[in-house]
DNA sequence: CTCACTTTGTGCTCTCGTTCACAAGCGCCT
DNA sequence: AGGCGCTTGTGAACGAGAGCACAAAGTGAG
């Protein structure tokens, strides 16, 4: 993805390797010029929130052993995220929790609000505005949005829904940054597409659907079926495999079997 | 994507068989006997509804190109994931829709239904259990339990919401395969262990909190807000690195900010 | 100051996953 | 029947991530 290059700038200290080709990161504070790992910025709130329990019950220091089993990760790897932010550690001592959380915040942005928008009031979109966890971490829902005339004009969680032909006004009144996408899937893509086009360039999809964007949006999606399938999975793994009886017949079998197969996954 | 954390029993699924660097599948109809990769398990449910919705627009065959597209990945990926399941195309022609949807579903286990069991019934339980995602795709939700008096006996989609203490009860007497913990965070760990010692294991974590299982039980976690870190991570990133001021005196900054933002991190 | 001890930061290796690119297989047309 | 074009299935190259194991760097005691 983005080039493993780093502007070595370390500030003339650990003379490492010489031909190294992965000069680590560039220290100095701000957030790290140069691409983090995917996968580590996947942890990072996780961490983040370790660190806050913690920060609660009064610790001041952790080693990167206790950190990482309250965040439930290996040590070592929990180690190798951290140091892609930088040495915030002290070695004989551990991370000053204080001290981490706050470059970890800043990491991830979490020093600035970031405003938000809620397509979609059904009961997953009312669950999502009254959820509490928003305004804590520096997420500001500025606006719900809905087409449902039932539910345009009532009062949730503060605000008022207003009708869905407002949403680029309020995108770009409201200085909205990232758009929830709580419509039933029908829906999902053109809500999306009219989300871009205001200017929203991070969307956080609930819909079943896979929405289609443009290179610089990007989309995370959180489907509770597709986890669920995934349990199924391992569970029936689980019970060995004396499900289904061995299809004698292989290739082709009674279509019965296939139309209701189908037409179970037709919703 | 969601993480690939959550199972930590991976243990047993990598050790394959001694020699063999690759034998890809054991063919013959049934659940293949032997693990298909993590990353594989966690598409199919997308290809699923992918083909759903083709089914239900008439088509009979796919091509990998076309199912690839509507299921958002390419169609390199979509051809290897498929060949773990076994050769189920025809080479010039594609894929047969309805045989193909019987495959899959087989393979994650959707031929046969599974309990449910939802733990906890604020606002997102509340949701959950109305999501239609779950009956249709052969997720039968058995029982709604809550610890709070206010909402026991209530009904809730067709449903009587339960005391919390007969948790065990409704495990072991109504057949549920499958947990979902939809509690706040501090009773989460507790209604997770008292699920895993009543039977239970397979968990959906919806509370923000790090559940630790014995091996044998599998926990994938659903967590809106670090997936919004991840969001505001991105988006800060493609502000450019003007957000902070480059601290200028290095390591310990004031403790004002220090405070504030571990203020901000604990709730 | 020196030594013993602790914990970080990281080079290296191994594993898993993605992607390429092509031979094998299948249907259709002549 | 034979050849042509299309699409699957997969070996192999490549890349990203996980985890080990250890040197570097700090603390505190004597």
């Amino acid at each position: 993805m983005t080039s493993p290059e780093a502007s070595a700038q370390h500030s003339g200290v650990s003379r490492t390797a010489p031909e190294l080709g992965h000069a680590p990161r560039s220290r100095g504070p701000g957030p790290s010029r140069q691409g983090i790992p995917e996968a580590t910025v996947a942890r990072l709130p996780l961490y983040l929130r370790a660190l806050g329990t913690l920060a609660d019950t009064g610790v001041g220091t952790v080693s990167s052993e206790e950190l990482a089993t309250a965040a439930g990760v290996n040590s070592a790897k929990l180690r190798k995220d951290l140091s892609y932010l930088g040495s915030y550690g002290t070695r004989g001592v551990g991370y000053d929790v204080d001290y981490l959380v706050f470059q970890v915040s800043r990491e991830l942005g979490m020093t600035q609000d970031w405003g938000v928008v809620i397509v979609g009031l059904g009961h997953l979109g009312h669950a999502l505005a009254n959820y509490g966890g928003f305004a804590s971490r520096g997420f500001a829902i500025k606006a719900l949005v809905d087409a449902d005339p039932a539910v345009i004009g009532t009062d949730i969680a503060g605000l008022t829904v207003l009708a869905l032909s407002r949403l680029e006004e309020v995108v770009s009144e409201l200085g909205v940054a990232i758009g929830v996408v709580a419509t039933p899937a029908p829906a999902a893509q053109a809500v999306c597409d009219r989300l871009v086009a205001a200017g929203v360039s991070s969307i956080l999809n609930f819909a079943p659907s896979v929405l289609v964007v443009p290179d610089h949006v990007e989309v995370r999606k959180v489907d509770m079926s597709i986890e669920l399938q995934i349990l199924a999975y391992h569970e029936q793994r689980k019970l060995g495999s004396h499900t289904s009886p061995p299809d004698p017949a292989g290739r082709r079998r009674a279509l019965s079997d296939l139309a209701s197969a189908a037409r179970a996954v037709r919703r």
